[in-house]
DNA sequence: CTTGACCTTCCTGCTGCCGGAAGGTTTAGT
DNA sequence: ACTAAACCTTCCGGCAGCAGGAAGGTCAAG
């Protein structure tokens, strides 16, 4: 099958699919014309890839996880780490996020926000303690 | 002052300042030299930079911030109407990543995570429904 | 007078692709 | 048989927001 049908199939955009490779994460055969041929492995690994990286798993953790996926012989504990891992590094982000949207909360609420210049935000992104 | 205690002064890394230059963000004053010489308005939006990226705004953000920053005709409701929106984004952000991190959980829950190569998060990814 | 700590510009690379140009191939329609 | 559209290929450049390093000029101390 052709790039695009693949495309299609797997839910991910061609130019995904050509990157994909160039990285090595996939090695489609080629037809005689040059063109990529994806057969049924090609097309679960390209699913794979679409749902992992949906999930929020960087490339390399995909790359990973591809070749726990295409070992027989491997330990679920190993797949069971690695998203373990993964959900800190979320957890991590999360928390961040609610830091500083708490920061923005107090800084938005102090300001009245109306034609006049006095603005607690900018006073505060100034260095200007609001005491 | 030279660039590294602008740099001190204003808790950015050198490299980040003569980025912020080149994008147009600052515009220090040159000695003789060739040296950048920052002054006390020079200093003060960094530092204003630098709190600024802290929470999360982006470079553009910052651009508009620093010409509400410097525009003492200014509305404060166009500063919260900027933070508002960033709130939102953060939001939605979160919301992101708070789905991401339900589903694994339900996934990493599933594993049993041994020895052996049964492994419902690698089901999952490779698009067997877990049924 | 040399050493070392500054400073300068320029170039490359990181993540994960996307857009587009230039050109070959295949297919559908007339 | 010929053409136009729709594929396909490779390669190049760019996005954010810098970081690292090379090559070279400058300056203060010993």
């Amino acid at each position: 099958m052709n790039i695009s049908q693949a495309a299609t199939d797997s839910g991910l955009p061609v130019k995904t699919i050509r990157y994909y490779e160039e990285i090595g994460l996939i090695a489609p055969k080629r037809r005689e014309n040059g063109y990529r041929d994806y057969g049924a492995p090609d097309l679960h690994k390209l699913t794979f890839l679409q749902r992992a990286r949906g999930l929020g798993f960087s490339i390399e953790d995909c790359r990973v996880l591809l070749s726990l996926y295409e070992d027989k012989g491997r330990a679920s504990s190993d797949v069971k780490k690695l998203a373990k891992a993964h959900v800190t590094q979320i957890d991590q982000k999360i928390g961040e996020l609610q830091s500083l949207r708490s920061t923005l909360d107090q800084l938005i609420a102090s300001c009245h926000g109306d034609t006049r210049a006095d603005c607690p935000i900018l006073d505060d992104l100034a260095g200007k303690s609001v005491s």
